[in-house]
RNA sequence: GCGCCUGUAGCUCAGUAGGACAGAGCAACUGCCUUCUAAGCAGUGGGUCAGGGGUUCGAAUCCCUUCAGGCGCGCCA
């Protein structure tokens, strides 16, 4: 029985096993089914006779042969060679890709999206910056990929919940409150010193301006320890209704937002402490308490209560893992920036000691972004304040080009963001290109309605007159998709769809440029309307999974 | 010193559970708009996959090593 979505590599897949096992061939391998390098090795290949030559003990060649001979059903098929070392190139047929085409006419994203997850639920944790300052680039590029993989991870069948984790307690945000208390009073004309590692942008001066505005001088007499709740409160606030903001025009949403403050107030943190207490995990050492994270692989044991009996950030941490593993994920992913990376095994071992797989949890490390401005750095610190923040960057360059930018490079990879040269691509930048052959498809719909032509039903059209190696061309590559979606779902790798996007635009362009869809001859139109239909889904889909829009003109 | 990430075309980057003569965009040069959008198309040039060993029928991909850049190694967050 077909599942909604037939792909054809597991088509391909299940001809292999099949045939192997019709051979009497007892340990299958692992099948490997690629894309060949070029056109002229088929559609699909495998290089599977060539891993069976040790447990075999024959000749790779001979392997594909008998392989190739025991599949009882070619029709799918155009040819199947052998070549080269032992590949088993596998073209198919014109009739099957239309069929196949079809199928993905009519049922959509059910064709295209791969159901991997089955209702499984995953939680996915990002940005979380401390709600001290405004967002930077650094927190688009975790914010671009988290929501293009949140997307994805829908798309591929998994409930997802996309939360933030909100700093909103201890040492940095009572900085802040106290750096924003400095400058109230200096605004008022009281001399007062600025805390040695306070913030010093002028996102700082404008919160104290605000709360002059608001409260006059209500505050000038105050010493901050007085005062310091309502400071700490107001500028954290203020920083993170402007979070959100700049959250909302990136064209981010959050499902839910996890405050850091909550956990100690609900008793979430002691209760978690006591829970690992129970267990045997923590000791009291020269005055401080403990975790014995080396229990579960980590370097040293890591402490939770100061000598002076503050928590670290690492117990609120400790409270919130634990909370969000006991709320029935499936799966946990963290999306971190690279230079936390070394926080990934105590935070593992958490996970284990609250009797879990640390599989679990799974980080993804996003690593750091370098800003340019016409090649040459941008000077940032946060010392002086002094940085540029993601806000500046889309309205300068555009969500859409900034989002692009982030989703065309893998996580790992260090990234350079030259701001002019961001802007300067932008009218021939890749995220264009992808978007102009939606719009392109989407004004060929239009003509063709102006001239009457039928555009329901293109299923229905004649496929054959499909047969241009253009056309073709295209159609393989589309239903190439659900192979790629799939790789992208299990390697967390939503830029693997990027690069598909910009390679299938890659065959439609030229074919446009080529090629009329809409002519005289209705039958023909009808097919080539087709063929645009189906593009224009994929597209779609991708663009929708990036979280980047499909504009109708350009 | 130890650990993690990276090193592929002039630039920015894909390609790594090993697979066939290594790809894209940008930049450079030459052409194409009375025809569904020129944010497009056609063509040209461009590489010791950082260096060196090793494993393998086969290595950009795996192992070792050297070099270079980034980031960590707190009773900071």
């Amino acid at each position: 029985m077909p599942t909604l979505n037939s792909d054809v590599k597991k088509e391909l897949r299940k001809i292999i096993e099949d045939s192997l096992r019709s051979l009497d061939i007892e340990a299958i391998p692992a099948i490997e089914i690629e894309v060949p390098p070029r056109e002229s090795f088929g559609d699909l290949s495998t290089t599977v006779a060539m891993s069976l030559t040790k447990i075999l003990k024959k000749p790779p060649r001979k392997i594909a042969e008998e392989l190739v001979n025991s599949i009882e059903d070619k029709t799918i098929f155009e040819k199947i060679d052998i070549a080269g070392p032992g590949f088993i190139n596998f073209t198919f047929s014109k009739e099957y890709l239309y069929a196949e085409m079809k199928k993905l006419i009519i049922e959509k994203e059910r064709f295209l999206r791969e159901d991997v997850g089955q209702g499984e639920k995953v939680q996915i944790e990002f940005i979380s910056a401390n709600p001290t300052g405004p967002l930077h680039l650094g927190h688009g590029r975790g914010a671009a990929l988290g929501a293009a993989l949140s997307n994805l991870l829908r798309a591929a069948g998994y409930q997802v919940e996309r939360e933030y984790y909100i700093n909103d307690a201890g040492k940095q945000v009572k900085l802040l409150g106290l750096s924003v208390f400095a400058r109230y009073q200096q605004l008022l004309g009281r001399a007062y010193p600025f805390p040695e590692e306070g913030y010093r942008g002028e996102y700082i001066k404008e919160i104290a301006h605000a709360i002059r505005e608001e409260n006059g001088e209500k505050y000038l007499t105050s010493e901050f320890d007085e005062v310091s709740d309502f400071f700490i409160d107001y500028s954290y606030e203020t920083i993170l209704s402007e979070i959100k903001r700049d959250l909302s025009e990136f064209g981010i949403t959050l499902d839910t937002w996890q405050s850091e403050r909550e956990m100690y107030r609900t008793g979430e943190v002691e209760r978690a402490i006591e829970g690992l207490r129970e267990k045997g995990l923590i000791y009291e050492k020269e005055g401080a308490t403990w975790f014995k994270s080396t229990a579960f692989g980590d370097d040293k044991d890591r402490v939770i209560i100061k000598q002076d009996g503050e928590y670290t950030y690492f117990s609120s941490d400790i409270a919130y893992h634990r909370k969000k593993v006991q709320k029935r994920y499936d799966e946990l992913i963290d999306i971190w920036g690279a230079d936390h990376h070394g926080y990934i095994p105590r935070l593992k071992a958490v996970i284990e000691a609250f009797g879990y797989p640390e599989k679990k949890l799974k980080v993804i490390l996003v690593q750091m972004v370098t800003l340019l401005r016409g090649g040459k750095p941008v000077q940032m610190s946060k010392r002086t304040g002094d940085f540029v923040t993601l806000k500046e960057v889309i309205d300068e360059v555009g969500s859409d080009t900034t989002k692009f930018i982030f989703l065309t490079r893998r996580s790992d990879s260090h990234l350079e963001f030259d701001i002019e040269v961001a802007k300067a691509q932008s009218s021939e930048n890749p995220v264009f290109y992808v978007q102009y052959a939606n719009a392109r498809i989407n004004s060929i719909f239009n003509h063709a309605k102006e001239k009457g032509l039928h555009t329901e039903r293109l299923f229905d059209a004649d496929f054959r007159l499909l047969s241009l190696s253009e056309e073709l061309r295209i159609i393989k590559k589309l239903l190439l998709y659900p192979m790629i979606f799939e790789g992208a779902v299990h390697t967390c790798e939503p830029h693997r769809i990027t690069f598909y996007l910009q390679e299938l635009s890659g065959l439609f362009h030229p074919y446009y440029n080529k090629y009329r869809v809409i002519s005289d001859d209705i039958e023909q139109s009808r097919a080539r309307l087709a063929l645009c239909e189906a593009l224009r889904i994929v597209l779609r889909e991708g663009l929708e999974i990036l979280g980047i829009s499909t504009p109708e003109k350009m």
